[in-house]
DNA sequence: GTAGAATCGAGAAATAATTCTCTACTAACA
DNA sequence: TGTTAGTAGAGAATTATTTCTCGATTCTAC
């Protein structure tokens, strides 16, 4: 079982469909049978057996001819391969809507996140309980982070105090920051940024039905 | 002030970074500036400028060497192209946690999207008003939809509804689906779906970090 | 005026991603 | 014990996207 070694990093187009075949694999391992092919998930997601097979050998699984991939092998290749293997502990700043419904999910712990502790800048919301989390004060958090050794920052603040709180996450050696907020944040080489933009995806589904209309 | 008239659709990624520029040009309205030119925009966001360029020009906008763009005829340029400028009703449906988020967003309806109605199938939430609208049984969907002329869908249900949901919206006219769910949805040629894939994000993010670890 | 600097826009080159093609392997079946 | 059909995996070809290059344009300063 050696890891597969990457020269360049996996392409973020690879990296996006993982969770998609993840999520079809459950489904499949929940109604009993043991193995799947490229070509049985291509059907079902309407999408190339051959890309499939491309994205699946990142992770390092092997397959077998005529028969394909053992089901409950691929889901935990992915699973290691995405690190959804190791639980990391995150922090959310800004609990106002969104931020209240990220921690209501309560399955992230399955893909490796557990979100330990809200921050809110508020003091109404301070003291407060979302979803049996208690919210803490802002200024809180980059000391606690970096006693409770945190390694992940979810940012659901208003856009225009995002790149302040990114740097109380920073300066708390957080590692990898998510960000809802629809702005770009600086931050010091080798912390991850995944941009979570609403309003980009809003904008290609709009702007498809534009194009739908103009072309009749 | 001839339309764009593009032979291949434009592309996903060249879409979801229109909004991205927007955010900032907006921004720099705010100051008072006139013009903008691809050099400040790339500095800004640290990206290439000519991708910029090219990005910029699928809106039909055209700018002035030396110069740059004009900034509010750039951001209605890409308003434009984006379909922001004319506000389509969309039902949602499930207002859980992430559903009622979105109800939250207050400023839909400036980027071309006007949520008139939340539904769910839960009969202690129908009847009840999340963020001022009225949550209403998920059976009176697709005629009201029809009724109305409701151009959009939103899916914020479980996955395992999902497809049914998403059948409701079809019978209703509905021609553009943002799913929320993290499953595939099956529609009719001519219906456009954009997935927004919560784990997928997470999977890039922690893929990245775990990435990073295993160079160490 | 004229020179120089900055920028757009278009096409070429380079890079990345997807799809195609072929070979080898495996299981089921006659 | 062949024979056949289905599949993984590797590499080639194709396609799409990004980046580079260069000429044309326009403003600013002298």
């Amino acid at each position: 079982m050696d890891e597969p070694k990457p020269l360049r990093p996996t392409s973020e187009a690879t990296l996006r469909r993982l969770p998609i075949y993840h999520h079809l694999l459950q489904k499949r391992l929940a109604t009993g049978i043991k193995t799947i092919s490229c070509s049985q998930i291509a059907e079902e997601l309407s999408c190339d057996a051959t890309q499939i097979r491309k994205d699946l050998a990142v992770t390092g699984i092997k397959g077998r001819p005529k028969v394909g991939y053992d089901l409950a092998a691929l889901i935990l290749s992915i699973e290691i391969f995405l690190g959804w293997s190791r639980v990391r502990k995150a922090f959310l700043a800004g609990a106002g809507h969104l931020g209240s419904a990220l921690l209501g999910y309560n399955r992230f712990h399955h893909y490796g996140l557990d979100i330990v502790a809200a921050f809110d800048r508020d003091p109404d919301r301070v003291g407060t309980k979302v979803h049996g989390r208690e919210v803490l004060p802002i200024n809180k958090l980059a000391g606690l982070a970096k006693r409770m050794r945190v390694e992940v920052g979810i940012i659901t603040v208003p856009a225009p105090v995002a790149q302040e709180v990114a740097d109380f996450m920073v300066s708390g050696g957080v590692r990898a920051i998510w960000n809802f907020a629809p702005t770009k944040i600086n931050v010091p080489a080798g912390v991850i940024v995944q941009n979570e933009d609403l309003y980009s995806s809003l904008g290609v589904l709009l702007q498809k039905l534009s194009a739908a209309h103009r072309l009749r």
